[in-house]
DNA sequence: TCTGTAATAT
DNA sequence: CATATTACAG
């Protein structure tokens, strides 16, 4: 179907090797992920096994920019490979390719419709892997793919965007852009379209975490951020999206209960700003929960805390998903890896590179080398660990009513906590123990990860991360994630939040009580007896998508 | 030159 | 249609 024999891409191929591209690979089936996994080593790819999908997100999580694509089992016990796809697409943004016994058309069709790569019928033929690479490497229709190595053997994907539209309608200024891109068909730059991806939001967010929000402008923000090929219009864009999120939130906020404000309330969610972290939802009712919230009645106070960027400080995050329609893999571009960087205003940043977010861009442009600089940044860039005191300070948001709007509320949150990455008690459903087959030996290497400490095979050990919430528990065990309880189907965790709110349709006293049972909670905060009010949970969502 | 905002484009 | 890019005024 889509494997269209390009001749030329193949002899590319030829000339290159495999072991650029790093291929995650996600089967509960130990015997199949052993097979396909020592398959692409075969074909020279490198290749990380994972048992399970939660376990998968955790790696993608811990080396965000390490893989190129995945190749992900359809039938797994707790998350199907649909789900999964789907979770890798919105915070990844990397390619997914499914496998599964199920021929049917349907459940292909479901597969790439749903967003995946390629879908491969098992069981897995040797051939059926040889030329993974392009899904890993192309975003297919119309666009072709270049392959060109840089040192250190790693390659960097040169994508131009072939396709001319043939027409716009009524497009009518630019004349010479046409002129430009035809002219300089190998390298030049064409506006290339990033995408936020959670992890470059977080950057931006710990960025405007680290200036103060008063201060937080396009250029300092770039700065702060220090992305290769990352513009200060692309930071402009994304701070002026992020002020209306801020916005529309204290509009829904002011409206306390109407419904009206649920409106606004269920918009603000449903924006990408607020989509599908699970964490998210649970550590700010983890915050509340705790008294950590100071959250007026009429939401006329706070901000976030300016303080320093000590380990608990906090930061407003948000869940940040991924929007778009997809259509395969024509979505995935590929992210520019290790060191390289496509950065045309040098000037102020200094230099990174060394761990590129994942930024994404519609097509390449030119990338030039960069000098990797310490590798200053980690994979957890904004893993500020909420203590359970972090939130306190009351500050204006100075620039954010340049026009109009002055929005008050406790922002006060790691950027972490999206992510999951809080550890233990946030992000239970990844905790456990995992194994991986490392593609060299073929071997089975097991490892435990928790509280946020994690080293897989292969890797070395990534980042500490303390837990988050130090009162809440520290236990092996920790509670069950409501998520989890609920069987949050593809609604998402936020759709469930936001379900039980707005079923609920007497903001008076304990009305949301039913939908929230009171052993959900205690589930979540084993030391907390009491419950949530319809009018606290708003104002958690006020705080939740303001903030978060 | 930069920022914030609105208009366009995808 | 949501979001990214571009244009533009201050």
């Amino acid at each position: 179907m889509d494997r269209k024999i390009n001749t030329s891409k193949q002899s590319l191929k030829a000339e290159t090797s495999f072991d650029a591209i790093r291929v995650m690979v996600v089967d509960d089936d130990i015997i199949c992920l052993s097979i396909v996994a020592a398959m692409l080593k075969t074909w020279k790819y490198q290749v990380v096994s994972v048992k399970n999908a939660e376990d998968a997100l955790i790696t993608l999580r811990t080396r965000s920019n390490f893989f190129h694509l995945v190749v992900t089992d359809v039938h797994m016990p707790k998350m199907d490979g649909f789900e999964f796809q789907k979770q890798v697409r919105e915070e990844f943004n990397l390619p997914v390719v499914m496998m599964s016994a199920d021929d049917k058309e349907s459940s292909i069709l479901r597969g790439l419709g749903a967003g995946a790569a390629f879908y491969i019928v098992k069981p897995v033929k040797y051939d059926d892997l040889k030329d993974l690479w392009q899904y890993a490497l192309s975003p297919r229709k119309g666009k072709s793919v270049v392959i060109r190595e840089i040192e250190s053997s790693v390659s960097v994907v040169h994508v131009e965007m072939q396709n001319k539209k043939d027409s716009k309608k009524k497009a009518g200024k630019k004349v010479n852009e046409g002129n430009e891109q035809e002219k300089s068909e190998a390298i030049v730059p064409r506006k290339s379209k990033v995408v936020w991806t959670t992890a470059l939001h977080n950057d931006f967010l710990e960025a405007i975490r680290k200036i103060g929000l008063e201060r937080a402008v396009p250029k300092r923000i770039l700065e702060h951020m220090n992305e290769p090929g990352l513009t200060r219009e692309n930071v402009a864009s994304h701070l002026q999206k992020y002020r209306i999120f801020l916005k529309r939130v204290t509009e829904a906020s002011s409206s306390d209960g109407s419904s009206i404000g649920k409106n606004i309330i269920e918009k603000t969610l449903r924006s990408s700003f607020a989509t599908g972290h699970p964490s998210l939802v649970i550590n700010a009712l983890q915050k509340r929960m705790l008294g950590n919230l100071q959250i007026t009645p009429g939401l006329s106070a706070t901000i976030f805390s300016n303080q320093q960027a000590s380990s608990s400080n906090p930061i407003p995050e948000l869940g940040y998903g991924q929007s778009h329609s997809v259509d395969n893999s024509a979505y995935f571009q590929q992210p520019t890896f290790g060191n390289t960087s496509a950065l045309y205003q040098s000037n102020g940043g200094g230099t990174n590179g060394t761990n590129p977010k994942q930024m994404y861009r519609q097509e390449t442009q030119a990338r030039s080398e960069r000098a990797p600089d310490t590798m200053s940044k980690n994979n957890f860039p904004a893993c500020g660990i909420l203590g359970s005191n972090d939130i306190h300070d009351i500050q204006n948001m100075g620039s954010l009513n340049n026009s109009s709007l002055t929005p008050n509320f406790n922002c006060n949150y790691s950027v972490a906590d999206q992510m999951g990455f809080s550890g233990g008690e946030v992000s239970n459903g990844f905790n456990g123990s995992y194994d991986l087959i490392h593609e060299n030996t073929g071997n089975m290497n097991s490892g435990y990860y928790s509280g946020g400490a994690y080293s897989p095979a292969g890797f070395g050990r990534t980042n500490q991360l303390s837990p988050r919430f130090p009162n809440v528990n520290q236990q092996e065990n920790n509670p069950m994630l409501l998520s989890q309880q609920n069987n949050l189907g593809n609604g998402g965790d936020m759709s469930y939040l936001f379900d039980h709110l707005t079923n609920n349709t007497t903001p008076g006293e304990n009305a949301f009580h039913p939908q929230f049972a009171e052993s959900d909670l205690y589930e979540i905060f084993p030391n907390q007896q009491k419950n949530l009010s319809y009018n606290e949970v708003l104002k958690l969502l006020t705080f939740l998508t303001g903030c978060t």
